[in-house]
DNA sequence: CCCTGTAATCAGATCACCGC
DNA sequence: GCGGTGATCTGATTACAGGG
């Protein structure tokens, strides 16, 4: 018996489609990649031809153009509108998309044109077997997938009617998900807009009775902060997580390294906030942590509301580009601080805008995992 | 000569260690 | 304790060799 998806779509008279065949890509598909103009050659560069990159085939723009020149003068390709494009090399390998925009690709995408297949649904059934694509020919270190390989993937097909049908449906869902994606963005755009007008002083905040808060006062950061000094697998908190470990945190702290579960050097305070060795990455904690390498700076506000000064970060990174490992600039530097009370209506201000977001993230994450389930349905 | 696939190279991030 | 430094890792792009 061959397996068949789960679930499957009836035609406009309720009947069952016909057809469910095994069909090799490289039969009914035709492929092309491209190339890249000498960079050495700055004719070839900055004309009008969008020149997508691997990790633009999702995008409706590109970073980078070409001329008709540099076109002409190398293997760069052009691809349209509605092409199937799939990443094959890098840490793309294996993304595909459907182009958004007429433009050129480089080698390490490949163009894939079908007048048999419904594109949208094999970009669909291609992004479904991703893992297994990927999993089955990237090899070591330097993977790379290559045009052959494609061509020779065999799948099991549905009739072209009801592949568009498909297609159409999981296109409706994804409407859904860059919908969310919008509001997500115009909640950031708000919120980032709230703090200029807020950090600016544009808007104050009032106390209980309507009043007016104090004036903002310069304050030097040891005044108001105190670093621990940090030392490896130091651990933040005593609370432990479900299986008795503290989750370790590499040394940017942006990610949960391993686990462990040394008790020996528990510091109880909280809330803080992680400077990351080396990386301008600035994390607060309220939750248990180990800091996985030295390096690390850490900060708790003795004289003000932690998550306010997170917030003035925020704003206005303190630690510009260039001075990355230079925590001293951060001491050096005075800070405009309301009082406290204001500061913790600021703060709470802005966490609610943060709740909202994390709430549309959460939505989105939903959405995505929504989408993952029916395809677990719709391809085998 | 063009196309394709693979390796080299580049850039940026991450990490460990060292000496003041 | 702090900052400096080089090694290593990882992702992404470019160069190039071999085959048709």
């Amino acid at each position: 018996m061959m397996a068949v998806p789960k679930l499957r779509f009836k035609d406009e008279h309720g009947e069952e489609f016909l057809g469910w065949e095994e069909k090799k890509l490289g039969d009914v598909c035709v492929t092309f990649s491209g190339g890249t103009p000498s960079v050495t050659n700055s004719t070839y560069y900055n004309g009008c031809i969008p020149f997508i990159k691997s990790g633009e085939i999702n995008k409706s723009y590109t970073e980078a153009f070409l001329t008709e020149k540099g076109l002409k003068n190398s293997s760069a390709k052009l691809v349209k509108k509605g092409d199937l494009l799939y990443a094959l090399y890098g840490a793309t390998s294996g993304e595909s998309g459907i182009s958004k925009i007429n433009g050129a690709i480089n080698q390490a995408i490949l163009c894939i044109k079908s007048d048999i297949l419904d594109l949208k649904y094999l970009k669909n059934l291609l992004c479904f077997n991703k893992n297994r694509i990927t999993g089955m020919y990237l090899q070591g270190g330097q993977g790379n997938l290559s045009a052959e390989i494609i061509k020779s993937l065999k799948f099991y097909f549905p009739s072209s009617p009801e592949q568009t049908k498909i297609a159409n449906f999981l296109s409706a869902i994804d409407e859904k998900i860059s919908h969310i994606n919008k509001k997500l963005d115009l909640l950031k755009q708000y919120k980032k807009g709230m703090m200029q007008k807020i950090f600016n002083q544009d808007i104050r905040f009032k106390d209980e009775n309507g009043e007016e808060f104090p004036e903002w006062e310069e304050k030097e950061f040891n005044n108001v902060f105190s670093t621990i000094p940090s030392k490896k697998y130091q651990i933040f908190s005593t609370e432990i997580n479900e299986v008795g470990q503290f989750p370790v945190l590499d040394q940017s702290q942006a990610l949960i390294a391993g686990y462990s579960d040394q008790q020996d050097k528990v510091c109880h305070i909280s809330p803080i906030i992680v400077f990351g060795d080396h990386t301008t990455v600035v994390k607060y904690f309220e939750k248990p942590f180990i800091v996985g390498a030295d390096g690390t700076k850490l900060l708790f506000c003795h004289n003000g509301i932690t998550k306010f000064f997170l917030y003035v970060i925020e704003f206005d990174p303190v630690i510009p580009e260039g001075y990355k490992r230079h925590f001293s600039l951060l001491r050096e530097k005075n800070f405009p601080f309301p009082c406290i009370e204001e500061q913790t209506k600021i703060a709470n201000f802005l966490s609610a805008i943060d709740e909202k977001i994390a709430l549309v993230e959460k939505q989105l994450a939903s959405t995505r995992e929504y989408k993952k389930g029916l395809m677990q349905q719709l391809f085998i």
